[in-house]
Parts: structure tokens; sequence; C-alpha cells
DNA sequence: CCTTGACCTGGAGCGCACTCCAGGTCCCAT
DNA sequence: ATGGGACCTGGAGTGCGCTCCAGGTCAAGG
């Protein structure tokens, strides 16, 4: 239990964690879409928890392909404190109105390409029948 | 009825059709995804129906995210006669797999939004809470 | 004859999100 | 003390998918 409450993650931790390589972790630090990050003495960066639970957040933004530009402005609202909880709460709820019409079309498309997909099968289906009725004249 | 069996279209018409514009268009074809379409004879171009087609099939791949060189590739096998069907048939099934699994992810990240859009719904009504108890003792 | 509008060409430019690099520091283990 | 590994910096480079542009042609209408 107490390896899960470390105050200090480092990068290659991070990195791995979040399967970001350290170029774009520290991409995202000057993006803004981090703070500026805690220093070991030595001048590594030290990721502390709530970067962490931030991180996690901007993972999920990413990966479901909110621009850097919104993220950055996503996150400058956090860093803003608590009053920002209703503009947070636009963003995302905006998003997710985009994420579910995405969704919506992907799916449709979907669709479409199963579609294809079957009549691809149904014309080999035809050709290999033919075959086979050719074979059956010949012998 | 006749109407929709013109042999011909304007790029303008193909542009509005598809919802993309003429440099788009004209890139799709330099970038092998249309074969050299046909000429009017004042050079303009003259896109046939089974242009259309393929752009529909096209305009389907792109919007679920096929790159443009794996389209090409199968534009080259469309063009390349009935007996590319087998080869065609795994792209689109290989291209529908990664679909799914990009569908599961997107409703994936979806959840985890919508949680964390409820979680900064329960902080504002909280909040809300608070100040109409404040109210209530004060008055 | 002149304008307008649709389209033509080759090639440059752009926005995004990384990704790579050279040259350096720090610390630990052999 | 030497080597290796993790990390640092600023800045340049990359890949993708368009998008824009200058300068031109062509056909129809007034």
């Amino acid at each position: 239990m107490l390896e899960h409450m470390r105050d200090y993650y480092t990068p290659g931790e991070i990195a791995e964690r979040f399967d970001l390589t350290l170029d774009t972790l520290r991409y995202y630090e000057k993006a803004g879409l981090l703070r500026r990050v805690d220093r070991a003495p030595s001048g590594h960066r030290r990721y502390r928890t709530d970067d962490v639970e931030l991180l996690h957040l901007i993972r999920c933004l990413r990966d479901t392909d909110m621009p850097i530009a919104r993220l950055r402005e996503f996150a400058e609202l956090v860093r803003d404190g608590d009053h920002t909880i209703p503009e947070r709460l636009e963003v995302l709820q905006e998003h997710k109105n985009r994420l579910d019409d995405r969704i919506a079309e992907l799916v449709d498309r979907q669709g479409a390409i199963e579609h294809k997909i079957d009549y691809y099968l149904g014309v080999l289906a035809e050709r290999a029948a033919e075959t086979a009725h050719t074979l059956k004249d010949v012998n």
C-alpha cells in the first residue's frame, strides 16, 4: 500500500505508465498542459500525484482527439482553482458531445464497410460456385 | 430517374456531393486514390459514375481514418481488376478490425469522461447545498 | 469585345503533434 | 576514475493531409 503513496515519480516511470515518450512529456509541459513540474536537486523532473491525476485525464482527452490547444485551456482552468469548475464542466460536456457524434459517425461507417465486405464475400462465393459448376460439367 | 444516370459529373458537383474541396479532389487524384480522371475538350475534369462510387468508399474509409497511403494501395487493387477482390477484402477486414478497436477505445474513454463530468456536477451540487445551508443559518 | 465563373497547372506553404538531436550534467556501480 | 544510464536544454526536423496561390484557359452571357 505504501508503495502506491509515493510523493514523486520519475519521468521514466510516468512515460511508461502513460505510454508516452520523455519527449512528449516535456512537450506537454512546454505546451502548458502541465504546470512547471518540480525538480530534484539534479535538475531531473519529479512528478507529483496530482500531476499524475491530471495526466490521466489529459491522456483520456487526447485519446479522444481533443486538440492540444483546448487541453491547454482546460489545464489552465485547473491551475486557476476550484472556482473554474463550471467552465471545466462546459469544456468536458462540449467535448463529450463531439465524442458522441464522432462515435455515432464511426459506427455508421462501420456498417457501410461491413456491407462492402459482405458484398465482396458474395462475389467470391458466387465465383466459387461457378468454378464448381464448371468442374461438374467437365467431369 | 434519367437525371441520376448522367455519364459525367463536374468537379464542382463532386466536391459538393462529397463535401470535399476542389483542391482535395485533385490531391486525391495526384495521390493515386483516383485514376487519371477523364477530361472535357476544355481540359476540365469529368468524373464518371464509377469514380463516384469509388469516391464514396474512399470517403467512408477516410472518415474512419484510413491513411492516404493505404487508400492508394486499395485503389490500385481496384484498378487491377476483379482478381484482386481477395486482397481488397483483406484490406477492408483489417481496417474494420482497427475501427472496431478504435470504437471500443472511444466508448471506454467516453465512460471515463462522463464519470468526470458527474464528479464535477457532484462538487457543484455540494457547493450549492452549502450555500443554501449558510443562507438558512444567516436568515 | 469584355467580363465572369468554373476550372486548369505546378509548386509552395501550413497546422498539428510530435520526434529527434547535439551536447551537456548528475549519480551510482565497478 | 571510468563507464553507463537517466535525464537535461534549445532548437531543428518530420510526416500527414491538406490548402493556398499565381498565372493561365475556356465557354457563355451581355
